[in-house]
DNA sequence: TGATGGTTTCAATTATTCTTGAACAGATTA
DNA sequence: TAATCTGTTCAAGAATAATTGAAACCATCA
C-alpha cells in the first residue's frame, strides 16, 4: 500500500546509507533512532524539507517527527528556514560540527556532569562522617581518586571543544583560551 | 525477609553514594546499571570481594553479578585476586583511569567506530554511483563534510588517551608520541 | 566415583524506552 | 464563525534491554 506518490520521494541509496550512519551515531550518544533518521535525511537534502516530507521519506509517524525535530531544534542541530508563501515550516541542518557538539554538551552531557559533580561533593561529606578512623582513611583515599578522575574529565571537555573549533565551555573561571591546550 | 546476616554486610552510606555515581556513569556510557553497581561496590571495598559478597551487598541476582563481572573483566576494570586457601574468586577494581578508558575504547567504542568507518566508505561508493551530475555534486559535498567530521573525531581519541595517561590507540601508523598533542 | 561448592548460561519475566496515532490547539482563510 | 491546515501532546501499544533464577557446568575433594 504505497502512499501518495507526491510524497513518496524515493530515497536514493546514498541517503539511506547516510541515514544509517546517523542512526548509529544517535544510538552511540543515547538518542532515539528517529532523531538520527531525521537528521540524516535533512543532512542529505538539497533543499529544506517540510514536516510532511520527512514523514513520507522516513515512513515514520507524525509524532516521532514532531518529537525528533523538537530535540534537534533544542540541540541546535536543525534550524527552521522560513519560505515565503508557505505556511509549513521548512527545516535545514546545521552543518557546523562545533554547533552540534556544543548543543550536545550543553543539553545532554552537561546536566549529567553537573549533577554528578554535586553528588560527588555530597559523598565527600558522607566520607567525613565515617566514625571508624581506619575506614575513614580508606574512604578518603578512594574519594581522592574520584576527585582526580573528575579533574581529568574536566580537562578533556575544553580539549574536545578546541579540536572541533569551539572554545570556552564549562569553565566558569580561568577561561584563558591559551591554556586550553 | 532479610538474608543470612553473615552476608548482610550493611553498606555504608558513602558507599551507597559512590555506587550511585558509578551507576550514573555506566548509564552515561551505555552499560547496564548492574555493571555500575558492581564496580562501585568493589571500588569502595577495603578488601577483595567474592561473588557472594557482591550478591549480598547489592541484592541483585547471581546472574547479574556473573554477567556484570564478565563485562568488567573484559574491560579490564576488575581483576581476580587469588587468595590462598579459598576456592572462591576474589575481585578487586582497577584504579588506573588509563586502564578503564583503554578497555572502554577497545571494547565499546572501537568496534562501533570501525564499522562506521567501513560504512562511510561504502557510502562514498554509492555517492559516485549517482547518475545525475547535479545531485552527485551535492552528494559529494556532503560526503566530504562527513569525512572531515570523521577526521576530527579521529584526532580526539588519542588526545583523550593522552590526557588520561595512555598513548597510542587506533593509530595503526604514525604513532609518534610527540605528535599526539 | 559421587558429592559439594562456585560460577556460568539462558529462557522467561520484568522494566525501560520508543513509536504510534488519535485528540487537541493554534493559526489562517473563506 | 466554520472549515481547513499544521504541528504538538500524550496515553496506549510495540520494541528493546536488563534481570532473574533454575538448570547446567566444571573443578575439587572425600
Amino acid at each position: 500500500m504505497k502512499t501518495d506518490p507526491k510524497y513518496e520521494a524515493e530515497m536514493p541509496s546514498w541517503e539511506a546509507g547516510v541515514v544509517e550512519l546517523f542512526v548509529r551515531g544517535a544510538n552511540l550518544v543515547g538518542l532515539p533512532r528517529s532523531v538520527g533518521e531525521i537528521y540524516g535525511s535533512l543532512f542529505c537534502a538539497e533543499n529544506p524539507l517540510t514536516f510532511d516530507e520527512l514523514v513520507a521519506r522516513l515512513q515514520i509517524s507524525r509524532g516521532s517527527v514532531s518529537q525528533g525535530l523538537k530535540v534537534l531544534r533544542q540541540l541546535g542541530a536543525v534550524k527552521v528556514h522560513y519560505i515565503a508563501g508557505s505556511r509549513k515550516d521548512h527545516y535545514i541542518v546545521e552543518l557546523s560540527m562545533q554547533q552540534l557538539v556544543q548543543g550536545f554538551v550543553r543539553d545532554q552531557l552537561g546536566p549529567h556532569l553537573e549533577s554528578g559533580s554535586a553528588r560527588l561533593q555530597e559523598v565527600g561529606a558522607l566520607v567525613e562522617a565515617e566514625a571508624d578512623p581506619k575506614k575513614r582513611t580508606h574512604a578518603e583515599q578512594r574519594f581522592r581518586t574520584l576527585l582526580s578522575w573528575q579533574q581529568s574529565g574536566q580537562k578533556i571537555l575544553p580539549l574536545v571543544m578546541a579540536v572541533l573549533g569551539g572554545r570556552k565551555f564549562f569553565s566558569k573561571e580561568s577561561d584563558n583560551p591559551d591554556s586550553v591546550i
